[in-house]
DNA sequence: CATCAAATGAGTTGCGTACCTCAAAACACC
DNA sequence: GGTGTTTTGAGGTACGCAACTCATTTGATG
């Protein structure tokens, strides 16, 4: 009738008996120590395989004494989705401190790569743990890899650098989020046929041009009755995003889908509304499809101006960041399908 | 530049010297142990509070001695989905083992309120928290109320139910679920008019009720050229599946949605393609939105057959359920975001 | 066989809390 | 002022591990 999924659980001492050694020595094989025969290391580790022994978390934090201190560093702009990220963080302070670990909030000019390879370099020796909002760039590799070197856990976050060392990325499979919102627009737009347009920040930012890729992709080979007109570079900004966009619209009157990859969310909605006072309803005829969940995005969804926000929880994202950077310190394994970031598609009825 | 997001941090001791007390008032005051003058309590929980006091997980668990127990009472029969949460749970087997953590699972009679009532009260006193696949019953809730009135702290799982006084459900919202297959069948199904088919297991049981409820409530106020046919009861089985489905689709040509509630997805699918055979590819004209991502599920997306899948996401279930059991047990604050199962939508271009 | 280095044993201390005992102090009541 | 009760202080032990010291044993080498 009940099934256990934890043996027995054995201590230090246990093992150290089981392998016919003092505590000592099985004290040097769990941390590499020097001083030990390569025989009698084989002995304790086969005695901690044979019992499965763990050594236990609290005893092990509790013992080593000083506090573990992590570093996140963050881009210095006004970006709503960097300040989700930052107040998550912030709500996890009783977590936090509850455990004795440190977390440290670094502005940086992310999109500076000097400075940022600045930022990071700077922060050598200080910390067990550092998550970075990184840009893809030589010298912020090469920054990751001199603190991986160090010795610090270093994790990529939202953006990653995967040429570099680095011991795990926290964020989304950007190209996968643009198929996804590829297949919103084809879906929701239905029988018709005609435009789609595209509003980018920069096609120089990784993780757009890796969503613009994977929406592409999904339109060409799943969607011919569109076609994809060229990106708008919004540059994230409201008021160019809306300018850029109106002139297009009207240009294109056969415009039936939307893809907003960045923010200017604002600016997009502006222009889809302008064009419907003239056309009866516009903004409910096109279908549109943006990022995150913010309180705009919110409401745009509620109104059904928006018709789907792709989205990666910012929470999670904070929190597993932190997670991943603790079981790395610890030495445990990382339960990935814990970790990994999910493309969340949200519609009216499923906003968290 | 950099912010800190955790003060430094003190100890009992300070405390104790802080509200001037010995060791032994401030580890009663906090124990909630008799023996203490109300404006001494006062003196000591001020002190706790301007200094943000947080007592230390690692020191207290350690502290603590013996383990700490948790009972899953989980459906006997061979649910996919249920299979899939204790998968997830035999894979934290490392992370419990090394927090000395004892989870073990209890096969119950889910459906049958007597059983699953006595399987809980023989549980009583064995465990620190029991997380249960909970029906809505009188007998049931009685005996979570026994439970919790013993000491335990209780989480229903999946399946809530509100009238008792569990500490905590941890599952989707169903009637938001609900509306929300109802937003995508209606959104893709497009510009066509006709039928809807809904397949559920039951109507009595109550996850799928809900699900119906707010599927026709979204199909009723949004998609007018969309009409609901009856509700036909699979009772999750693949074969009586197939064969209501089969029957109806035979009926009514005009079916362009269908709606598959809970299991015997199998059958549902199987329906759909027969019927392609004599109509020319019917299984991909009609919109087909179900729940869970099961390898099954996966498989129809891949093929076009299914178009979405409403989904909890069993791993965190199983987490979220572990994580707040112990958070209670603790008396931790739970990080209710964290915690929260979101209403997945996925298609084949998220699948996780 | 003597010498020296490497390997190991035995032991200690401290981390911060829980939980316990016992004695002393403070207080209430008659 | 004496009695009894309540409140408080002081101290100890234990939890499992990290990190350290120092003495001892083992093994290799000349």
């Amino acid at each position: 009738m009940a099934e256990t999924l934890t043996p027995t659980v054995l201590t230090l001492k246990d093992i150290a008996r089981e392998a016919g050694v003092s505590l000592a020595t099985v004290d040097r094989v769990l941390h590499n120590r020097p001083g030990v025969r390569p025989d009698t290391v084989r002995r304790v580790k086969d005695a901690i395989a044979r019992n499965s022994f763990q050594p236990h978390v609290a005893a092990a934090e509790l013992a080593r004494g000083r506090a573990r201190r992590f570093a996140f560093v963050m881009p210095s702009g006004p970006n709503p989705f960097m300040q989700q990220i930052e107040a998550y963080l912030g709500e996890m302070a009783a977590w936090l401190s509850a455990r004795r670990l440190a977390v440290e909030l670094v502005a940086a000019d992310v999109f500076e790569p000097a400075a940022l390879a600045a930022s990071l370099e700077a922060l050598s020796g200080d910390y067990d743990g550092i998550a970075v909002v990184a840009l893809d760039h030589p010298s912020v590799r090469a920054a990751i890899n001199d603190l991986v070197d160090a010795g610090a856990k270093v994790v990529t976050l939202v953006s990653d650098v995967p040429s570099s060392r680095r011991h795990h990325y926290v964020g989304i499979d950007n190209i996968a989020a643009g198929r996804t919102a590829g297949a919103l627009v084809g879906r929701l737009v239905g029988q018709r046929s005609g435009k789609v347009a595209i509003v980018a920040g920069s096609q120089g930012l990784r993780d757009h041009a890796e969503r613009i890729f994977g929406f592409n992709q999904v339109m060409g080979s799943e969607f011919p009755d569109l076609s994809v007109l060229p990106v708008l570079e919004g540059r994230d900004d409201d008021d160019r995003s809306e300018q850029l966009l109106a002139r297009l619209l009207g240009k294109h009157p056969d415009i039936v889908g939307l893809y907003n990859v960045g923010a200017g969310t604002q600016g997009v909605a502006k222009a889809l509304n302008d064009k419907a006072s003239g056309a009866a309803g516009r903004d409910k005829q096109v279908v549109f499809v943006g990022h995150d969940v913010t309180a705009l995005t919110r409401r745009l969804l509620l109104q059904g101006v928006m018709d789907a926000a792709i989205s990666q929880n910012p929470g999670h994202e904070a929190r597993a960041a932190v997670r991943v950077l603790l079981a790395l310190a610890r030495g445990e394994p990382i339960l990935s399908e814990q970790e990994k970031i999910r493309i969340d598609i949200v519609m009216r009825d499923n906003l968290p």
